[in-house]
DNA sequence: GTTAGCACTCAACAGTGTCGAGTGCTAACA
DNA sequence: TGTTAGCACTCGACACTGTTGAGTGCTAAC
């Protein structure tokens, strides 16, 4: 994969690439001399420009077009000759004044998120908030809404909240329902989502629980609450801002954008996969295997709060897309997101 | 703005609406002609299509071409030529079978409506969650997060929940906090949100308050949590089988569609103007003043429970829309969400 | 009031030629 | 051996052309 370059390729595939990403058109021999002083004629650079897409890192549309770099290009670009500035203090705090996020609930903070690093990439940001089963239980609330009908209300030790409504038995009354909580309350008090599942579940399976009746009751009240997955929330942001780059301005191609900005499913599949990551990741083009990213690239970074509510951010745009400057926003925001996460619950 | 149109005038109009519905191209009076036998010629026709020109309700995009309905002349023909047919029972319970709404949340109600009317009638489905300040109080809960901060959860009676983080004085113990709750639940129950903020207030700027030390605090709390109008969540789904419709197979077009269908805030103000109507409305092209509708109809219908969650579904896609088609849809799915609703409270 | 005929208009389309940017190859040069 | 100049070639973009066909308005006849 990371085959030798000598100093020269390297400089030329850079200004091919940098040239692209500011122009996307085509580059030829002539315009990289003209632009930069290598002190080369556009004969020599024709030459490594063919080294160079023999290597599979550049490509040429037709016979007698300049060259675009391949998903394989970008790749090495990224990996080797992209340097990350870090941002100066001003424009650290040029970017932490865009988000404004004083009394704003969480869901308002992902929405304002996107929009933001939308504005400033020109892309399309992407939000997913945290998981709610990453999260640790704090409490849990039961409303009656009708006979059978029970909201239950869930609060995590950050904040999170999640609702659902289950059937219960109508034979509980409220004094019992308050027992309940409180039996739960104690039972569940710092235990991760997940743990609390597994919990739950086991105890419903103890021979015991038979003979208690309310806690039965509790227990499978609480069991039914967290049965299924939440689906996780993704907020997009931006879609219209990046149908003004030229690689999407057919029909074909926006339509395409489109449909894959609509269908969360995938979106959700794909900021999944940081999950697990540090700092800033990257995805280009189609390398996913599973998910159909072609043209395509995703920069991602996952913020957090200590108490284990990790949400993902990141920008979505074309394989030609300023990763100097898009990188930096996204790593940024998300310290800035963690850091406002965390002000809320300690 | 009703204007005489002998029959055949109607006829031919009528004619041309539909056929232009279903061709999305400039018709002919050949056309006319050869596909509906009304035994004229079409000089005959032309002079008609002539009349109906200078009335205002056609017009020709050049010279040489066939005519299409001006918005004008789509509003007479929903107007006065338009009959809705209603639904045979075959096809309220295929459209009822297409929504599969048990075990659901409100949220994923709301998205599975949108998707379901988006998908039967190729156009893009929105829908506006009940307003929260339009429903009436059932219980609050306070959450204590970090030392001054405290979350609060409000429910309304039609099983909403919204919550919210606010400041709180830091003095405030558990079991204070519980009185609080006890309180407000006893004192606001049964109220409209509306009536709740006016109690509030009115409360706050009585004296007495003044010296009973927990009460005001109390009011404060809650006061302090339904301060700001929560904004509207709304649904858009379908926005790329919209992207299939002929009038929007340009680019711009295209980014024009997507940018309006990005502004939530202009579709909540369309969303809210048909909250007080009964029954389904529609609203075409730029008619509605001051929003851009240009190009664009929409059919509305409202949905609530009886105990006042109001909220509003439609679809909104070209002014050559299929009326006939998308108007039960909207009317009958309005029904049939309302119904469900009722289902979950009582 | 209705119709046939006719001249006219205009978008769409396919074909043509020119222009310019860019390429690969070869031979000459340092 | 690496670099460069020169040259023939390719191909998209663009402007121009003529043709076709659908549709119109007008007029005169039925």
């Amino acid at each position: 994969m990371a085959e030798e370059l000598n100093e020269r390729s390297q400089n030329i595939l850079e200004a091919i690439v940098e040239d692209y990403i500011s122009s996307a058109e085509p580059i030829g021999s002539r315009a990289i001399t003209r632009r930069h002083d290598f002190n080369l004629s556009p004969a020599t650079v024709r030459n490594v420009m063919a080294d160079l897409e023999e290597m599979g890192f550049l490509c040429s549309p037709h016979t007698s077009a300049g060259r675009i770099p391949t998903t394989q290009g970008f790749q090495y670009y990224i990996d080797s000759l992209l340097q990350i500035r870090d941002l100066s203090k001003a424009e650290k705090s040029r970017l932490r004044n865009s988000y404004r996020f004083s009394g704003m609930k969480l869901e308002d903070i992902m929405q304002e998120v996107g929009r933001v690093m939308s504005g400033l990439s020109q892309y399309t940001g992407l939000v997913m908030a945290p998981k709610f089963s990453s999260t640790v239980f704090r409490q849990i609330e039961f409303v009656r809404l009708s006979q059978g009908r029970l909201l239950v209300i869930y609060v995590s030790e950050s904040g999170l909240v999640q609702n659902k409504i289950i059937e219960a038995d109508k034979s509980l009354d409220d004094r019992q329902l308050e027992q309940i909580s409180n039996y739960l309350n104690k039972e569940l008090n710092g235990l991760s989502i997940q743990e609390v599942r597994k919990k739950l579940s086991a105890e419903l399976t103890e021979e015991r629980v038979l003979y208690d009746r309310l806690r039965k009751q509790a227990l499978s009240l609480s069991c039914a609450a967290l049965q299924d997955e939440v689906e996780n929330q993704i907020y997009v942001s931006g879609a219209s801002l990046m149908l003004e780059q030229p690689e999407f301005s057919s029909p074909q191609q926006m339509k395409r954008l489109i449909q894959t900005l609509e269908s969360k499913k995938m979106l959700i599949d794909l900021l999944d996969r940081s999950q697990d990551a540090q700092g800033v990741q990257i995805f280009i083009g189609s390398e996913s295997a599973c998910v159909d990213l072609e043209g395509y690239s995703l920069i991602t970074s996952n913020f957090s709060n200590q108490k284990g509510a990790i949400g993902t951010l990141g920008v979505i745009g074309p394989v030609r897309m300023d990763y100097s400057q898009v990188i930096p926003i996204v790593d940024f925001t998300a310290q800035l997101v963690s850091r406002v996460l965390e002000r809320e619950i300690e």
